[in-house]
Parts: structure tokens; sequence; C-alpha cells
DNA sequence: CATCGTGTATTAACTAGTTAGTACACAATG
DNA sequence: CATTGTGTACTAACTAGTTAATACACGATG
């Protein structure tokens, strides 16, 4: 588990994002415990002041809900849930579009690309 | 033109973006006046200093050059400039593979998903 | 020769993100 | 009852990016 690969967004979102991809892959069930603030501050090399700011946005978005001193858990929010999917997939495919038109990657080369790469990237 | 559509990349980064998009496309010419710092900065409604940093960047980089104060001019090495091309590309395929398998998103899904949205998006 | 528009450089101040260090309430564990 | 591990909160300091305000050398233009 890294979280640097991508230096454009800071720590805490990228932390966000990876809760959000364990989530929508089911990695993390509905209702689980996740690690304290500090174990994941320690886990990800990070200040637990960072780990603690994307928890608490989590909390805000409903991602995840915290009971007294336990540990935070997943939300049990079905809707939440499913969207949480829709949404990285919407942001990704959105993306990629945006980009590929602004060079004039014509649908054919794009999809083309997609198909080439898909398989080759496994192997990084 | 505008530049703060994504604001998780500094500014600067963005109009650096900007000029590669349109030598990408052929919308610069090899040894065509670009804008001048001053008038960037005016037309995108920020810092000279920011423009100025861009600037600077793009001609370590080789993408355009200056001669005495004359503005400054897109580059004429071919290599350099079909390069800013397939730069773009390589980048924008392999971010949205890496975004779609971190979500179990199978290759017929985003091929599928791409078809279905590359035309949509134009209408935006 | 004065003016204007180039590129270039410098200094100061502000914001967002990050780290470091510390602190406190509370519940479970020994 | 002391210790440990939760969540939570606060202050201070640092970095990168951005803006603002100047300043200067140089060449073309009037």
């Amino acid at each position: 588990m890294k979280i640097n690969v991508n230096k454009r967004d800071p720590v805490y979102v990228q932390v966000m994002r990876y809760f959000k991809e364990q989530i929508a892959t089911g990695q993390l069930a509905p209702g689980e415990e996740i690690a304290s603030r500090r174990e994941i501050a320690n886990q990800l090399k990070i200040n637990p002041n960072t780990a603690q700011r994307a928890y608490k946005e989590m909390e805000e978005l409903g991602l995840i809900f915290t009971e007294g001193n336990m540990p935070s858990r997943i939300t049990m929010d079905e809707t939440i849930l499913t969207d949480v999917r829709k949404e990285l997939v919407l942001e990704a495919v959105t993306e990629f579009i945006h980009s590929i038109q602004s060079i004039d990657v014509s649908l054919e080369e794009a999809v083309e690309l997609v198909k080439e790469n898909y398989n080759r990237k496994r192997a990084d």
C-alpha cells in the first residue's frame, strides 16, 4: 500500500481515494472497522494530523462513521456505497475523454490505445 | 480560453499544459510567436510572475525559445514537437488505465464507457 | 531622444498543505 | 487503579504556489 504515487493531489485526498477504492472493490465491507488514525499514519509514513484530516472529511462525506472512542467504521448506507464506485468510474472516464479530446485523439484511436495498454500495464 | 478548470494542478502547470495542447494539435506552429508574459497573464487573469514561471519552465524543456527582447517563440525542433503529443497521449492513457484498474473495471466495460461518453462530452 | 513593450529579476506577503509536538476525554485491559 | 489505545483538538513552523509591487536592460517606434 503506497500513497505518494501521485504528487499533484494532497496526501489527505490520496488517502481518501485509497479508501474509496477499497470500498468500491468490496475490500472493505459495510460496517467494517478501519485502521485507527495513528495506525494508518504509521503504515503510510504520514503525519497523524494528515490522517485525521482524511478521516474527518470521509466522515463528513458519510463514508465512515465513529461511535465514542471506538475505531471508525465503514458506512452501511447502501446508496453511499454504490455511489462511491460510480463516482470513481465517472471521474476517470470524464477526465480521460477530456484529455484526449483536447489533443484531437479520435474515438477509434482512443479505444485502440486503451486496449493496447490495459494488459500491458498489469505487467508493471 | 480558460485555465482553472482543474484545481489540483498549479496554475503554471496548467498554462504549460495549455501550450502543449496547442502545439500537439498544430494550433501553434514551429517558430510562431506566442503571447508575451504580460499579455497572457492579462488574458488568463493570472499574475505575470506565474506566467513567467510557466514560460521559463517551457524554455527549460525546449518547448519555446527567446532571442533578445523579442517575444518568445515555439521551438522548431522536430523531435521535441512530435514528442509533445506522444507525451500527452501516453499520460492520459496511463492515468486512465491506472484509475479503472484500481476499481476493478474490466477492459470491455472501460471501452464501452469511453465509446458512450466520447460524443456525449462534446455536447458540454 | 523619449516612450513603449519585450524579457528578466527581486522582495514581501498570503494560502493550503504538511509535519511536529502536545494535550485531553473516554473505554477497555491488565 | 494505572496503562494503553481510541477519537479529537490546538499551536507552531515549514514548503510550494500565488499574488503584488517594483525595477532594470534592451530594441523598436514615434
